[in-house]
DNA sequence: AGACTGCTGTTACCGCTAGTAACCAGCACG
DNA sequence: CGTGCTGGTTACTAGCGGTAACAGCAGTCT
């Protein structure tokens, strides 16, 4: 029965492939997200060639190797996301999840976020503007959208809508998150209340200060 | 008088590299931010050492090129707001300064967002974290904290809080906009519109879907 | 047994990049 | 005349992503 041998053959190369990817996840958080492939192969004791056999290019391995973190990440938040309490604490439970993964591991959160795209990636048409910008991060504000879509009632539009803020959302815990890892000005706890104290429409309603012309 | 003499020389050089600097400019437009040194130096009819001594590496090319860019668009938002009208009609014409600028004219947007980063610049420590993120997405955040923080009486802790919201209103600008600009989903006062709802507190008093768990 | 196939692995190369060392021409000054 | 200075060049290095061509070693078919 070649079934079996076929399954064992493809068994063997995808656990070949979970080695690389481990090597290339350990040079990847040693050197940042500008590893070469050269430093890859060394690390998993093999040369170039079988990397690009396995993977394609770079970004191939790159892609291969993000997977797997946004799929995580993405499940801690979808979790988060279905937590207990009201809306408001679901709210903060989520966005503590999702600084709470940056915060316990920077370099990956780096390797995602800002992954260097190869220039030479590219080759045909004269660059598509959207191209993909960050795959991660799209990637959150269409899940966050899908499930504002099917949990509130938006009314008319409100598929179109639900997108929008769940990439306008995702796009704030991103930036602030970015800007609190680099320079921890705050506590967790006081970032995510004062996110979700700017989701719940504190803008709306607070006072202008003395004094100044207004906002 | 040498004063003189020094005054052409420094102005001569200055325009030297405006001269420089617009021909990169035309090059990143054409061929993306991954356009190379030799590329940009032959559209300006010299060769790469001169590039080189104006700018010392390939990332000082493109801080003095960005530098242009998100000082004017900066300026640009001040300005919108800056405009009449009450609170929202401000927060509605800055998002549509923002978005109109990215939609004008996308290729700035690509190359001041996605600056595909040189990889041999880091050299140091091993990788520190925030490093900078993407520049012009952390002034955005700072100068707008500055804002709410001077006209918004946020009570104690204010200048932090302004802060947060400063980068988070900023990053939901910045996500929503990235992905409008690549899918097109509505039109620019829609995805205006839909924005300001969210940060009018919309999320926090609209129903719940029937038959959902509730968000 | 022997040929064939498929996988792992290698060496050696290509074309490109960022960046640099060394040299050359012209022009002002003493 | 020489002595700088300044804008420019050629020719190079080191390293990158990526690939062609070849070598060894399983198992499988005839």
């Amino acid at each position: 029965m070649d079934t079996g041998q076929r399954e064992d053959q493809r068994t063997a190369s995808e656990r070949r492939r979970h080695e690389l990817l481990e090597a290339a996840e350990r040079v990847v958080l040693r050197d940042g997200p500008e590893a070469s492939m050269n430093a890859i192969a060394a690390e998993a004791g093999i040369t170039k060639p079988i990397l690009y056999r396995h993977f394609g290019d770079k970004s191939g391995l790159y892609r291969a190797l993000a997977r797997r973190h946004t799929d995580a990440l993405l499940a801690t938040l979808r979790a988060a996301l279905d937590s207990p309490g009201d809306r408001r604490d679901r709210v903060e439970a989520t966005l503590h999840a999702y600084l709470a993964a940056i915060e316990a591991r920077p370099q990956v959160y780096r390797f995602l976020m800002h992954p260097a795209e190869t220039p030479a990636a590219d080759g045909e048409k004269g660059f598509d503007v959207g191209r993909q910008s960050i795959p991660l991060l799209r990637r959150m504000g269409e899940d966050l959208g899908d499930v504002i879509a099917e949990r509130l009632d938006l009314g008319p539009d409100g598929p179109l809508v639900a997108r929008v803020w769940g990439h306008g959302i995702v796009g704030m815990m991103y930036a602030a998150g970015d800007w609190w890892l680099g320079e921890r000005p705050c506590s967790r706890d006081a970032l995510v209340r004062s996110l979700a104290d700017l989701l719940w429409g504190r803008l709306a309603v607070v006072e202008d200060r003395a004094g100044s012309q207004g906002f």
